[in-house]
DNA sequence: TTGAAAGCGCTAACAC
DNA sequence: GTGTTAGCGCTTTCAA
């Protein structure tokens, strides 16, 4: 089947070692003699066996992403073009990409980054959705494996990260919704346990109180991160006597479910109730009404982790082990306009 | 580092070979060795080298999948969702999946799939939204290269394939608007050379002339799969006089930049003009109003696709190498109500 | 300038 | 039952 080192050595007449180094560019071999190898080698379409160079260099240059879905069927854009970030990335160095995917904290993940933990399997790991007390910065912490998060996490670890700062652009959101006249604000809460929601959470709380506005406790619904979680959760919030005058979803896909439970009540987003979003998935401009969110550069976030986790492989140190990205504003039609005083 | 097979021989006692083959069970290891090497390798935390492994076996027991992505910013929640069905098949049968992007038919693109054929990367390839004349599969069939595609190709080539009857599922949403009383109806087609693309085009025509309607040349324009080319399409569709009073996006992104686009307009979706989609991607329920569209199951493609590739690596004849699925016609809000009759 | 030999970690055919 | 030997394809001392 395919050439080796072993043919074009028979043919060319010389032995292994002179052709590897031969195609390796090797000074210390004759230019004549190496002019034939290349030649034979083109001839016979050699290409070197990358799993026996892998064992001999001992490292794989295969970087692991294992995705943390819940179900299925899960729509997340984040993910596509967060793999395709960091993809490209690792491409540009040389590094190959192995996915997979687990349901957060299940029996598989934690098989998974044992597997990977146990040299061999992959260089090094990005790790997303970083979890409060997360058991996997933990294992890869403990056994010194390589590795980079988006995402920060609650215990003391120190890791290298990239994380956009999500309670300043919580910050934004909230004081956007009050500066238009918003006190009875509700958010539609991620899943507990997660670093980015408990940060939205809080940029939410700080906002409100530093504006001097209490926060009901019914204000605060959790939802699952998907469209239907943000329209159940939007149902309680409808229930409310006196009813929230803005809603901000948790992330994008929540709102947008949120949405369209506003509008199978009859009632207009961003007139009757002000909506906003966060993560500024590319639909969210294309929503009607089109979404106030909060941008995030994913594809950008993820060369920048991989780029990271690269650095990390091969022993350097990077220049800014702790990014903190601030996310921007993006004012569209679902906030609506400023709305009288009450 | 890690334990090797010699580490635990040289603590046990006995030589690798015997290692290897208690660990991996063989019936013809003392019970009592064996356990002593169980205990060993546990207590050292062994497992084994897979580079090595792999390097033995002669095949890598990955899988690998190419995205043909557009821009780095693309938010095609298909990937992500095939991926999930991909990955997850592949990890119930001990495979892992690697991930490149590369834009479609560019250089990087076609060495991706050189570095593939070339024995020793990846044990088979899944290609998906396979094209006319497409260069990928040529390839692989040229060297008998073990691959699955997601779609047919145009030209003669006999290969293992999972594909959902685009043409059908055309058929039943164009009749659907047909039925509602529409005869004016535009179609914005994927760009030229995707075979679904064609598909469905050619769903659409079919439908047209079966219903004795002429199908103007101007109704047809071209987009990128993307909401923006859907609402860049529309615009030149809104220009027209008479204008369509339907309207089909090749796929939904397409079809929710068009209503975008519309509802710019100042006009109302499913009552001025109808609008339909083709995919239902988890969002299309929740668009205002919602899309009606062909459903794909994603997911269970990709299980399937996946499923059939690891028939193929192994030597097996999968049992339907062509299947061809029939999507189903999904009616939501967007495509309005019966039209008087013009 | 070239080749022989060793070794990466593992498996398997074949003795003993 | 267990060990010896060979080999997967490649790289890299070390001699010649």
């Amino acid at each position: 089947m395919a050439a080796t080192l072993k043919d074009i050595a028979r043919k060319v007449g010389v032995s292994v070692t002179t052709v590897s180094r031969g195609l390796a560019g090797y000074s210390d071999v004759a230019a004549e003699t190496r002019d034939r190898i290349m030649a034979v080698a083109a001839e016979l379409g050699y290409s070197p066996n990358v799993t026996a160079q892998r064992l001999q260099k001992q490292r794989t240059d295969m970087l692991g992403f294992i995705m943390p879905t819940f179900g299925p069927r899960f729509s997340d854009p984040f993910f596509s073009e967060f793999i395709a970030g960091i993809g490209n990335e690792a491409a540009a160095h040389n590094y190959d990409l192995l996915v997979s995917t687990h349901a957060p904290d299940s029996e598989g993940e934690r098989n998974a980054y044992l597997r990977a933990v146990k040299k061999g399997w992959v260089d090094g790991l990005i790790v997303v959705r970083t979890r409060e007390d997360d058991a996997r910065i933990q294992l890869l912490c403990e056994h010194q494996f390589p590795f980079v998060a988006f995402g920060r996490t609650s215990d003391a670890l120190d890791f290298p990260y990239v994380d956009e700062d999500s309670a300043a652009g919580m910050r934004l959101l909230v004081q956007h919704f009050i500066d238009l006249g918003h006190e009875r604000i509700a958010f539609i809460s991620p899943p507990s346990g997660l670093m980015f929601g408990r940060y939205r959470l809080q940029g939410f709380y700080e906002t409100m109180q530093a504006n001097g506005l209490a926060v009901q406790p019914e204000w605060i619904v959790l939802g699952d991160m998907t469209q239907r979680g943000g329209a159940e959760a939007m149902e309680s919030l409808l229930a409310l006597q006196p009813r929230p005058t803005a809603v901000i979803g948790g992330n994008d896909l929540m709102a947008i479910g949120a949405i369209n439970r506003i509008q199978q009540e009859g009632l207009q987003v961003g007139q009757d109730i002000a909506v906003g979003g966060f993560d500024d998935i590319p639909l969210a401009a294309y929503m009607s009404p089109p979404l106030t969110t909060i941008h995030q550069p994913i594809y950008e976030i993820g060369k920048a982790t991989c780029a990271m986790l690269i650095e990390v492989i091969n022993g350097r140190v990077p220049q800014n082990p702790h990014t903190l990205l601030t996310p921007t504003l993006i004012v569209r039609a679902s906030s609506g306009k400023t709305i009288p005083q009450t």
